[in-house]
DNA sequence: ACCTGAACACCGTTCAAGT
DNA sequence: ACCTGAACACCGTTCAAGT
């Protein structure tokens, strides 16, 4: 009984909204007027809190982005990428039809960034590679991450990725897709099991090879 | 005067014309409606060839990734591997405002990606790895690329993200940031000059050490 | 048989009018 | 001073009506 305002709409509400729209029925069904009516408001009321579509995604993602975990400062330099990349990722994943936002919207990204990524530096400044070389690295890290995540997000959607594949290399005369019939031979795809996990091991094991040059 | 068609309205025209309207107009311009007006047809005569929108992209999507270019099979696989990377960053450079859509569209991809990666399969082949290991390799290429090609295209369009990246950097307390703050204290992100490069190699390195393991 | 365009159920956003 | 909702300029898609 504090305060005497009722219910007065603040950005957070409407942030909580929106985000749930999102979760809930998919990113396109945020629209200014479908949040107006989830949150008892005339579709207008909320122009008066953001400017537009546009700002209140980038607050939509400003504030995903701010619950990241901060991974634990312990262990290798190695162990603590994994924490840090697998905590980008839960991030991502715990809003699947946001991801592209969060992967696309250079503005967001960048300021978020900035709080997101210090726990990678402070990993890879463990490495003993160069400054200029720990900038790289993280580059590489983060560009894989992002396409690892996004692989992952669109592959849940509507269709079984994997079968689309098969189905499409069976369809193909020999000649064109011979390498990936030899690949693919024994075991059909069955071992997609972790492939960010490899994937990060991967690039350390490069950037050691590189650093122990 | 060989048909008495008078400009029939292909599927070819609907694309071509559909795709010029992204790249010159960035993907929120293509709409049936101005499609139409573009073809010089009643908006809803495209409905007679494409059963709706999404279905048009998805056709666009295939015949983008058709163009892209088959990398020579000559030299040491690693060369290969760049070679490839490069012919499938074109394709996407080539049309940035719908890269989101390529790196998106499930269906498309799984189709497109048989085709687009056969290269990276017979380049891999050469590697020595095991066949396991080949997928798995090609999986964390693939990704990588996919989101630096993303992270490039995202960044041409509207604010210079290294400006905002350093903005914000000194809009922070020290503590949060010290580990970037240390990373770009001498060169300030001058040197983000090739990290695709950069990164593949950091990968092939990766997987080299891997493969002698 | 083929095409057209009116109509439906939506959009984001502006702005004059109300309380 | 604050909020509302009518109005504008758009959407994708359906379907009855025309030729």
């Amino acid at each position: 009984m504090g305060t005497t305002e009722r219910v007065p709409l603040t950005d957070d509400r409407i942030c909580v909204a929106a985000l749930r729209l999102i979760d809930e029925h998919g990113l396109d069904a945020l629209s200014m007027r479908r949040l107006g009516t989830e949150l008892g408001v005339d579709p207008m009321a909320v122009y008066r809190h953001i400017p537009g579509k546009d700002e209140l995604l980038k607050a939509i993602v400003r504030r995903v982005f701010a619950q990241m975990p901060v991974p634990a400062d312990t262990g290798p330099w190695t162990v603590r990428v994994h924490h840090w990349a697998h905590a980008y990722r839960s991030v991502a994943q715990a809003h699947p039809n946001l991801v592209l936002r969060i992967v696309t919207e250079p503005a967001v990204v960048a300021v978020a960034a900035v709080q997101a990524n210090e726990a990678l530096y402070r990993a890879l400044e463990l490495s003993g590679l160069r400054p200029a070389d720990i900038a790289s690295a993280a580059d590489v890290i983060v560009d894989f991450v992002n396409g690892s995540v996004l692989a992952d997000v669109t592959g849940d959607t509507d269709v079984d990725a994997a079968a689309l594949f098969l189905a499409e290399l069976d369809a193909r005369p020999d000649d064109d897709v011979a390498a990936q019939r030899r690949v693919f031979a024994g075991d059909r795809l069955d071992e997609s099991r972790n492939s960010f996990d490899f994937g990060l091991d991967i690039i350390m094991a490069g950037l050691e090879s590189l650093s122990g040059r």
